[in-house]
RNA sequence: GCCGAUGUAGCUCAGCUGGUAGAGCAACUGAUUCGUAAUCAGUAGGUCAGCGGUUCAAAUCCGCUCAUCGGCUCCA
């Protein structure tokens, strides 16, 4: 092999042997013509370093970097996304990523991105850019700009990108000195741009730019070809974000597009959008008439209406009979304590910004509880314990208030007032393992009971740098996490650690579950806790007659009863499984002299423990249904005088439609066998 | 909390550049008595989120407050 060749190998694991200097689109080329107009952009590893073993956490360190805008970097195996025109310098693995990879669909958003900022500059030129990156759902730009863009600015942009786009400017990219570039953003007030250069590059260096007609931005790409090559997309509205992240800083617009290799995969996108929103909870609980939340009572602070709390109760009775089976004790605690109390355990310290302010009665300032540890430690307390009563598990449904911004509540998923479903373990050190054990098998079970089957689970832990926003010492920390660790990897469970996110008592490991449509929810937690027991000074006896110092879990599974029903209610669109449809039945006589007979069928069904609703109205039977159907009640059953003079009834499933007449006994065995296995299917 | 948008009947929404509020569905009344997703007719229903201002006149223009929505930040 010469100076001047290198090697390319192939995915089919062909090597060629090209010229130095030979850029990935050469290649597409040489394959064939069709598949170089095809080629989005190309992903190299250098065959110096040996491949990798599977998903690596490079993949996401190099995706965290793309959030963070800046592009594909390189993670341990060298592997990363080069433009169709980098010339290669050295030997590589090479992939060309069509359209139809995740991958070159970022590359794509991205690109429009950088389309977007030409439009916007074209348009506005005393815009000033800071980072415009991909994301799961699109790219945005950050920008800042005395005046806000109106709807009509964000459809003046589209129109202009289309302009960029059929101009279709080569996407090129140039070297600079970094000191020359540092220069010009500077000279234009670009502090932006000014930030990122001295932040990702170091002095000496040269940066790089991107080039399409007369826009430039300082990026490290890849992009696509052209601009031509952004076929699909939409500017989609303006949002307030905060320059670095930080709301001390100046609020920039961030401009919300998305983009996709063609228009079917476009309409695609803002159709699931729509089904998105039809599945909304807030919209669904209206429909279905399960919630609400009223001006004149407050912000966050839910009302459950007859239907919402009947499907409560069925979670909250499911809850408890398994917190009993499991040997926990339900326990009650009050809404308000003194003051004082919050000072012993710490919240006052560190969680007085969640919490509602004092109130004064009598002598005394009281606080509304933001969580339920104190009550369960009290009840601890009360008495001395041995060893031999530990583990003590104490569950309470309990209702806690927490301040929240403003701005930051949404529906059922974030409010002022929540019920946890909240239970304290007590136990020896020696116990915790085990425990903790336990309340992940509970966890598990908890998400399969109520139709959930995939989850993903984190461990959050402290960040060492930030001491002061935790209590406890390194060394407890440091035990603590490891004992989650052991538990987790001794059941194979796989998770993320993510250091900074731990509760100020301890670390935690957080189930967040995946709904129907993929998306991720925090809900279930369990926390462990060396601090409150140490605060309180919590003893047991031990065998050895002397006093020790119990430890603590925390565990919540539903997390908040409402958010918890919020996503439940996403999940299955409102069309609840049997169990817990709040009208199991819906009945339909056909005209007026079957309600006699409706009457009868609902007591039976009554009698059999089923949630039965009559509609006796003098209406259509078709309008009858209709409303059932749209209440997403399980079962319509209709009957006239053919089931009237059988002892039948006509059944109607959800999603299936008419089944034909069935003898009323068999169908009430069967709701209730369906009940009973709380089967998620009909 | 911050940026932007929005708030009209129980629900979904219309109401142009200021001239004094409308539809469909729901509700109620009556007729109809019906075989698997809307029977017909009539009646009633609104402090136009709240407060203040501009104006001869405000749902409409301005200010403040509250709430909601999309984000940011924060979190169960």
């Amino acid at each position: 092999m010469s100076e001047q060749s290198i090697k390319v190998q192939l995915p089919d694991g062909s090597v060629r042997e090209v010229a130095r200097g030979t850029t990935p689109f050469d290649i597409a080329m040489s394959i064939s013509p069709r598949l170089a107009a095809a080629v989005v952009v190309a992903r190299v590893r250098p065959l110096a370093v040996p491949a990798p073993a599977g998903e690596t956490a490079a993949d996401e360190a190099a995706e965290a970097q793309t959030e963070a805008g800046m592009y594909s970097s390189a993670g341990e195996t060298g592997e990363r996304l080069v433009d169709l025109s980098a010339p290669l310098t050295e030997d590589v693995a090479l992939e060309l990523l069509k359209e139809n990879d995740e991958a070159a669909l970022k590359v794509v958003r991205h690109s429009a991105a950088h389309v977007m900022a030409t439009a916007i500059l074209e348009l506005f030129p005393e815009t000033k850019l800071g980072h415009g990156p991909a994301t799961d759902a699109g790219f945005f730009y950050d920008v800042y700009r005395e005046t806000p863009f109106s709807e009509t600015d964000l459809a003046a942009i589209e129109a202009k990108m289309a302009e960029v786009v059929a101009r279709d400017e080569k996407f090129v990219r140039e070297h600079e000195p970094r000191e020359k570039g540092l220069e010009e953003y500077r000279q234009h007030g670009d502090f932006m741009k000014v930030h990122f250069i001295e932040r990702f590059t170091k002095p000496g260096e040269e940066i790089s730019l991107y080039k399409n007609g007369n826009f430039t931005d300082f990026c490290r790409g890849p992009h696509v070809p052209s601009t031509g090559r952004v076929k699909a997309f939409k500017v989609t509205s303006v949002a307030g974000a905060y320059w670095l992240g930080d709301e001390k800083n100046q609020q920039l617009q961030r401009v919300y597009g998305t983009a996709f290799f063609n228009a079917k995969d476009l309409e695609q996108h803002f159709k699931r959008l729509e089904e998105i929103k039809a599945r909304d909870h807030r919209v669904l609980g209206k429909q279905l008439d399960l919630f609400s939340i009223q001006e004149v009572a407050g912000a966050g602070l839910i009302f459950w209406h007859p239907k919402g709390g009947l499907i409560r109760k069925t979670m909250e009775d499911w809850m408890r009979d398994e917190c009993i089976r499991r040997g926990y004790e339900m326990v009650f605690t009050p809404h308000i304590m003194r003051r004082e109390l919050w000072k012993i355990s710490g919240h006052e310290g560190f969680y007085s910004q969640n919490m509602y302010p004092p109130m004064e009665l009598d002598d005394a300032e009281y606080r509304l509880k933001p969580m339920n540890c104190p009550g369960h430690i009290l009840i601890y307390k009360n008495s001395p314990k041995s060893y031999r009563d530990l583990p003590q598990r104490y569950a309470e449904l309990g209702n806690v208030y927490r301040y929240e911004r403003s701005g930051t509540m949404h529906g059922l998923l974030r409010v002022r007032g929540f019920t946890q479903d909240d239970a304290h373990i007590f136990c020896t050190p020696e116990q915790i393992e085990s425990e903790i054990a336990a309340c992940v098998e509970f966890a598990d079970e908890v998400l399969k009971a109520f139709g959930f089957a995939e989850f993903k689970v984190e461990l959050s832990t402290w960040d060492p740098k930030d001491q002061k926003s935790y209590v406890g010492s390194a060394e407890h920390w440091e035990t603590a996490v490891g004992s989650l660790k052991k538990v987790l990897d001794a059941k194979g469970i796989p998770y993320r650690e993510i250091p900074g996110e731990a509760a100020f008592y301890g670390p935690k490991i957080d189930i967040k579950l995946v709904d129907v449509l993929g998306r991720l929810w925090q809900l279930s937690t369990v926390q462990f806790d060396f601090n409150l027991p140490q605060r309180f000074e919590l003893e047991y006896t031990g065998e050895d007659g002397e006093k020790h110092r119990p430890v603590m879990v925390h565990r919540a599974l539903f997390g908040s009863v409402e958010r918890f029903f919020g996503v439940l209610i996403e999940h299955y669109a409102g069309a609840f499984p049997l169990w817990l449809a709040p009208v199991q039945v819906g009945i339909v006589p056909i005209s007026e002299k079957h309600v006699e007979y409706a009457a009868a069928v609902k007591a039976k069904l009554e009698a059999a423990g089923l949630r039965v609703e009559l509609d006796s109205r003098n209406e259509k039977m078709n309008a009858k249904i209709r409303e059932f159907t749209m209440q997403k009640v399980p079962f319509v059953l209709v009957m006239g005088d053919k089931e009237a003079a059988s002892e039948a009834v006509s059944v109607r499933t959800r999603g299936k439609g008419d089944e034909g007449s069935v003898p009323l006994t068999a169908f009430v065995e069967r709701a209730k066998a369906l009940v009973a296995s709380r089967g998620t299917t009909l």
